[in-house]
DNA sequence: ATGTCCTCTCTTAGAGGA
């Protein structure tokens, strides 16, 4: 099962884009982010013709999240991420899909630092982990993916240095995307790539993407009895070589099957498939 | 400071956000 994660710039600007990756890839799941549109304005037709269901959240000029299934509808279990009835910012929704909890974010740019944007961030996380720990609880297979706006690590930025007093990479933050692994989840693309320099995004400036000066922003976090079904990961990097494409670039994990029960009775016969 | 590209409006140029 190939599942993906795009923070797309503009759904409906960056529709052609979508909709040839898809039509290459074909991914089973996909979150997006940055819809930049009104719930009226989500390009829901022409995904269905592209074979896709969705449900979105968005939000005039700004955030908006969607996601996206093939040939099945995403059962919606929650829309905007709680503990603050007073935030209106399309961040966050949830959907169940094939058995599994699927978790689509848009963490806070927060950016400067410092400041009341940098401080919503961080009061955004601080929602997003009482969140994330009672998904854990709740025992389901469980993905969050999404742009969470954080490099975990030096490996994670093209010239960390640099970096140091941006929203992006605050120790803050940093701290922010640790005490998620703390709580149990696996960043999938470092379980796979422990070493490699992965980039997920690629600024538009100064020629960011000819110089592979990007950012590891986007991250698929995987609820501890899913991660032994990993298989691989990676980044859809050409993406962001092509015409009016978004700053980030498709981000993906493959999935094996679920694991039948540990140990199966021998004598008993096999019980027709679901 | 700047670079680029999205969206929206007190709209065809400029502002705000990333």
């Amino acid at each position: 099962m190939l599942i993906a994660t795009y923070n797309v710039n503009g759904v409906n600007g960056r529709l052609d884009v979508l909709l040839r990756w898809l039509s290459l890839r074909q991914p089973d799941i996909v979150c997006l982010q940055e819809l930049k549109t009104t719930d009226d304005r989500f390009p829901e037709s022409e995904l269905e013709s592209a074979g896709y269901h969705a449900i979105w959240h968005g939000q005039k000029s700004w955030n908006g999240v969607a996601i996206l299934a093939r040939d099945t509808a995403p059962i919606e279990v929650r829309r905007g991420l709680p503990g603050d009835e007073s935030d209106v910012q399309s961040r966050y929704i949830e959907a169940e899909i094939a058995g599994l909890t699927i978790a689509c974010l848009y963490a806070p740019n927060g950016n400067p630092w410092p400041g009341p944007k940098f401080e919503y961030k961080l009061a955004w996380y601080k929602r997003f982990q009482a969140h994330t720990k009672k998904l854990l609880a709740a025992g389901q297979p469980t993905i969050l993916a999404g742009d969470y706006n954080v490099m975990p690590t030096d490996l994670d930025v093209y010239k960390p240095e640099r970096w140091t007093e941006d929203a992006l990479f605050r120790i803050e933050v940093r701290e922010a995307y640790a005490k998620l692994l703390k709580q149990g989840w696996v960043d999938a693309i470092r379980a796979r790539h422990p070493t490699a320099r992965i980039y997920t995004f690629w600024d538009y400036f100064r020629n960011a993407y000819a110089r592979n000066a990007g950012l590891r922003i986007d991250h698929f976090l995987l609820s501890p009895d899913i991660a032994p079904r990993l298989r691989a990961a990676g980044v859809d990097g050409e993406v962001r070589g092509w015409e009016k494409t978004s700053d980030h670039a498709p981000t993906w994990i493959e999935l094996g099957p679920a694991k039948k029960a540990a140990k199966p009775a021998p004598a008993k016969k096999q019980r027709a498939k679901r």
